[in-house]
DNA sequence: TTGTACGCGTTATCAA
DNA sequence: TTGATAACGCGTACAA
């Protein structure tokens, strides 16, 4: 429509302006071989000139390299996900990578559909820290050849290195010490359709009570700081006494919240910790004990493990992220 | 190196499994012109036998069109940042874009260097969420046909739409009904290059205050958690009364926290705002009020002000964002 | 309805 | 040190 269309100057035009092949533009672009001083200058002199910038999409095709990867992940929502996606981002810049950002919303259509996405784009690989990927899925990555970094989740192939997550010791080491000196029952938080990482945890939860003949909570709740918090001002009516595990630090917030205004001392009366702690955790009042592991050197990690794969020199293929706990205010030990 | 190397499926080799030429199978990937039923079933067939799928890379090529969009912002660590990435890709999915991903980390030059690479990748269009872009860099863009729309920004050319906030006016008269009814001296924390909106609203306050011949206060801040709670913790050793207006929930809440870890009450004797509220304004205790802008729906209105200009049916150039006051418990009105 | 041939903007191989 | 020229994988007039 608009006629002051200008298109995009091409290696071509380059060439002809000044006054050499395209061949030895490619040349002095990707600085490989050798050029006169002389005619580098004038090349160099004639790009700036028009403006020529190399089409990345004409580079790709040519080399087979798109120097992009792409992250998928359920949300960008969540904090812990976006200190894990500035972890990769940084690195990315380093290594000159390009982002494209995936999210699947707990929806395994969008899974698959992203899947298809990132190869149709050629991306030159993948982390994946997504549940409603299995193993089957990310192999189709290797299928077509696209090198994988999963994050907790352990696979072993030939192409797909993974981060795995050690929640399970030091929650079971947390239980176990709170079996002798604590006076509460513990309650998990069912999350329905959390993910993997969840579900693992709250079987550890099941299997340490039951191992040691304690009783145990498990009630369900909404991934929801508003539906928690009112689920709980609930409960709390009756339940005067007790130790919650909760996924994220917005809902261990809520269940904090609902005990303080249903008159209830923390940590006294109502106990909390939360499994993926923030900086939120040190940001609410009371503090909120929980298990630590650094998102942000997690995304840093999965990069450079990834960039390693793309290269063929990643030597170990898994590389395990141990929690820790952190003591706050929200428990008494 | 490893032998197990296995190329891509071309269009070639689908179409002489098929025994048609490319061109057919071409049509019947793009549904273009008509094929016969028949042989469209024959190639669909091969299709997904040889698991081939086509080269979004050798598509852009030739039909000028990559379905890609950059964003930039300057981390995506924040959560009002977030908040609006998510919504951009919620409604790229529908539209069937991909995003790739760009920080600043306030710096110039990682800024510049992105407006390199969106062009270099043939990005269809950039989001532009960042201060470290000023309107000359955003109208490079323009210069190699790139469509843009800044957010937090208005600025006028052919293929540029903007999504300005509205922030003063509220803020304004906020102020103008604490000058009546409110008991302490206003303070702003200046945060060290903070961007523009920042700085807007700032200049607002000052301006506010001067006109009615009020005392105010301005000091500077970390963009920091950790670093305001101390510098608070400090401060409110001397100060007993003030009320103080922060950018975001976590600085809020340092000054909140340090006020209590003080014995001052909120809001009696100290009160505070947060000029970029989220969800965290609810969560956190005591509720902070705020100034709110719900950054999902900008970030779907970006989208779709994006995909209008990229087909050149944009009307309307400009959608303004107004703020509006959100009373929590950390303020008295 | 189908096939041929050219173009998209590069890199890379081979001669010169 | 340079220049032709063939890939790279697809879309698309044009012709059949």
């Amino acid at each position: 429509m608009a006629g002051e269309f200008k298109d995009r100057v091409t290696i071509y035009e380059v060439a002809k302006a000044a006054g050499v092949s395209l061949a030895t533009v490619s040349r002095v672009i990707n600085d490989t071989n050798s050029v006169k001083e002389e005619t580098r200058n004038k090349v160099l002199n004639v790009i700036k000139k028009l403006g020529y910038k190399p089409s990345g999409l004409a580079q790709a095709l040519a080399t087979n390299k798109t120097t992009s990867i792409g992250v998928i992940v359920p949300s960008a929502n969540y904090v812990y996900i976006s200190n894990m996606l500035n972890g990769i981002i940084e690195i990315c810049k380093n290594k000159n990578f390009t982002v494209s950002l995936y999210t699947t919303a707990h929806s395994r259509i969008d899974a698959i559909s992203s899947i298809e996405k990132m190869i149709k784009s050629h991306v030159d690989g993948v982390i994946v820290f997504d549940d409603e990927l299995n193993e089957e899925d990310i192999e189709v990555f290797n299928s077509y050849n696209v090198p994988v970094v999963a994050i907790n989740n352990q696979i072993v192939a030939s192409k797909i290195a993974s981060i795995p997550f050690g929640y399970e010791h030091v929650l079971k080491r947390l239980m176990l010490d709170y079996f002798n000196k604590g006076d509460k029952t513990m309650t998990f938080l069912h999350v329905h359709n959390a993910g993997r990482l969840l579900s693992r945890i709250e079987n550890c939860f099941i299997q340490t009570h039951l191992e040691h003949d304690r009783e145990y909570g498990i009630i369900n709740c909404d991934d929801s700081y508003n539906r928690t918090y009112l689920d709980f001002k609930e409960r709390f009516k009756k339940v005067k006494k007790e130790f919650v595990i909760a996924y994220r630090d917005s809902i261990a917030a809520a269940v904090l919240n609902a005990a303080e205004d249903c008159g209830l001392k923390v940590p006294q009366d109502i106990e909390v910790i939360s499994i993926i702690g923030t900086k939120y955790s040190s940001i609410i009042r009371p503090t909120i004990s929980n298990l630590y592991i650094d998102m942000q050197e997690v995304g840093k990690r999965s990069v450079y493990m990834l960039v390693d794969l793309i290269n063929n020199q990643l030597v170990d293929k898994v590389y395990k992220f141990e929690s820790y706990y952190i003591k706050k205010d929200s428990t008494k030990f």
